[in-house]
DNA sequence: GGGCGTTAGTGAGGTAGCGAACAGAACCTA
DNA sequence: TAGGTTCTGTTCGCTACCTCACTAACGCCC
């Protein structure tokens, strides 16, 4: 497990050059957050921008039934709040703690001081504005997707997502998230365990095999994932052309699609 | 009818400060576009920037089944291709014509050399990113909803982006973009045609009162579309904030949510 | 180590939407 | 006016998911 905790966990802040790095370090400040936490309340100003290291946060939606529905997910590859970017201090969305963990946070005011206009930083909010939009296209796509394909999804993002393999998570927490039936979840969970793709106790989740998932979910999804990761990527880009120094081991750390047959457990940033 | 045509009709190109529009006015291209017509291909470099006056796109991916579905709608409040201003030259999504019309189209070369960051024209652009990412959100949020209720939603949204209240549609049509079956979407409507809602004939809807068919999407539709109004007025703000002239006729003319009880029929820009 | 709250598994009955297949109605063209 | 094409309406069996109701296991805490 990771005692040691740094901003550079977060790979739009390991991708900022140095002297950016320097000027925000003292701003940023580390937040433990344990899950259903709420970080942002629907049309309330937002007074903070959240970069996860650790934990995994969700934009989600109240149903009238009650029910919850997540649209995405951001792990350490990303950060809330973008809205700021496009001229919004506030979004309809409520964002909530997914996964338990740690994240640094930031005044959004001080943030926007140091948005200037073309500069690395707002190019790379700007990356990774397109990439929630993907993710959320991806979410409204899946649309009438049996559960258990979108179970998949939803643990292969999370996997994507988490230090290890192994997640805290119940059916309950699942089924709020992809706004369906606890039971429904659990019916999922069996089919899937049986098949050796995952396994689970009592409030805990663990992938085995990723391979096994992936072909259960739809095409357009692993379109969408290679094209994320792709986006993501090219942050590296960006930056050199802006002649700024990058963190060449902050890249490519979403778990790519399996490729080849070793397929099954996914490698971290930061090891299993 | 709208016999003559203007940039202006476009939300976006109206808000743009004088000298701005006189720029890009040479170099604004009226194209006729015609239903199911393709604008862009998934991942195909995109090369031209569209302003829709009076057709309506619609931002697709199509699933291995051989549906597609539709995850966002751009009317004349809008324009495709944001993700150049995000950073990224193609999109994973199909971008088709749901409704035919006409646009303005720029070279994209041409609209990046335009785009001075901090300018006027990047901060429209963001907005309209925003309201678009509300909306494909909105789209994901709609997940298992009953299909009349999906069915009201594209028609109040279709509606929106029209200049009258009737439009040529077919069931068809309706079913790729919600991604049900044709048959679903014929009962749904000879509901919703009962219920004096809309009326339709081969090819053609009419939206008949509003207010029924508000009543059956969910709060969380009439929340979001109050943002994304609310987003698109703010324009304005941004306007003034940086001295251009704003051009007042242009706002608000996404027909707002019936208020009072004269709710039925939307009102538009260029009259009904 | 026994009790209790939380989490997971099961089952019966209802329903919305699907797949497939076909009938009829509107429009188009010649 | 005839004949084809494109849209819309309807039916039937099937399946996935839902509602509701309950039982069973885990594991934390006193």
């Amino acid at each position: 497990m990771s005692i040691l905790h740094s901003p550079k966990q977060n790979q739009i802040i390991s991708a900022l050059p140095v002297h950016k790095y320097t000027r925000l370090l003292p701003f940023l400040e580390l937040r433990d957050l344990s899950v259903g936490e709420v970080i942002y309340e629907p049309n309330i100003t937002i007074s903070y921008v959240y970069f996860p290291t650790t934990c995994i946060l969700a934009r989600t939606y109240q149903l009238e039934s009650g029910l919850w529905r997540q649209v995405s997910m951001i792990g350490n590859e990303g950060v809330t709040g973008t809205s700021l970017l496009l001229g919004c201090d506030s979004t309809p969305a409520t964002v909530i703690v997914q996964s338990p963990g740690y994240a640094y946070r930031i005044k959004a005011s001080i943030l926007k001081k140091e948005l200037k206009p073309g500069g690395t930083l707002q190019r790379l909010l700007l990356h990774f504005t397109q990439a929630l939009l993907l993710q959320t296209e991806q979410s409204a796509v899946e649309h009438r997707q049996p559960i258990i394909n979108q179970l998949c999804r939803f643990l292969l993002m999370t996997d994507d997502r988490s230090p290890g393999s192994s997640f805290p998570l119940t059916h309950e927490l699942v089924g709020n998230m992809l706004g369906v039936r606890r039971e429904s979840v659990t019916t999922a969970a069996l089919t899937l365990q049986a098949e050796g793709a995952i396994a689970y106790r009592r409030g805990h989740m663990t992938v085995i095999n990723r391979k096994l998932m992936e072909d259960r979910v739809s095409e357009a999804y692993i379109g969408l994932k290679n094209e994320y990761h792709r986006l993501l990527s090219n942050k590296s880009e960006a930056e050199t052309e802006n002649q700024c120094e990058a963190n060449p081991m902050s890249f490519g750390s979403i778990k790519t699609r399996s490729p080849s047959t070793e397929a099954a457990n996914g490698r971290n940033l930061w090891g299993a």
